[in-house]
DNA sequence: AGAAATTTGTGGACTTTGTCAACTAAAGTA
DNA sequence: TACTTTAGTTGACAAAGTCCACAAATTTCT
């Protein structure tokens, strides 16, 4: 019981991060893909070559804005398309090369934001949370 | 480095709980304040009256939808508005009595969701967690 | 095989949040 | 007194989220 703060620690830590990045002005992100974009590309350069739906469920959105946000990184050249061999059904997504040196500049922008966020704690005590939080969220998100 | 992933977890990790909450129904959202005004009046219960400006450092939103969301939840008598009487220019806010049962029910929900997606893990590691996340986010958001 | 139901992705309409800039009024400051 | 900062409000607009219906491919069930 009680559990109720954790939600807002949460959502603080999620702002905080939305926060320093905006802050570190847009100078980054060159290509204006904004936070839900870059939420895509980062689980993108994770998942490899996943289905539309897949990804979905592991950004746990709705689908119609993925297919949305899908077309516009498409349109600016950082992801592509493809339909799958198997079921005609299901597009397959994929970091280009523009895709991933993106990605590497969003890792490092984001990686330095956290940090700042997390110099309370030891480096040590920051590998014990990440570790809680993917033991907790597990790889695939159910449902 | 590389803690990007990090931003991904606690980004499913919030996702997760507003899945969780909205598919528990609107049953429990009798009074329709929805997330925005789910997390004010949490945070309220947790300040106790602060100024609308702490507040908004609190949650870390914008002073705008501050305002807004406050008027909301005024017209709807969870919350009120008490002037200041040192400074003439900041009002304090406060749970009203109807609002503080809004925030039990709240509360409830929000702990189950929680324990749900935290069921993987343990309840002295959900401790460890809380604790990490409480050190590393402090009490006040700076700047 | 054929009909029905399910899955995957799209599109449209609409609401909620987020963001930015301008503005008032009250304090602080010199 | 004039100048600057702070708290809060408002408006206009952009971005995200939510809902619902839909087409096409596939699975399921007789």
């Amino acid at each position: 019981m009680q559990d109720a703060e954790l939600a807002l620690l949460i959502d603080r830590f999620m702002r905080r991060i939305h926060f320093g990045l905006q802050s570190k002005g847009p100078s980054f992100d060159t290509e204006r893909v904004g936070p839900g974009g870059g939420i895509v590309l980062l689980t993108l350069s994770d998942m490899g070559c996943p289905s539309l739906h897949e990804l979905t469920l592991q950004v746990a959105r709705d689908k119609s804005q993925m297919t949305r946000t899908i077309r516009s990184l498409e349109t600016k050249g950082l992801v592509e398309r493809r339909p799958s061999p198997d079921d005609a059904r299901v597009t397959h997504v994929a970091l280009t090369s523009a895709g991933e040196r993106v990605v590497d500049a969003l890792k490092e922008v984001v990686s330095e934001t956290i940090n700042e966020i997390l110099s309370p704690i030891s480096k040590s005590e920051e590998l014990v949370l990440r570790n809680l939080l993917e033991r907790a969220l597990g790889e695939t998100t159910p449902e």
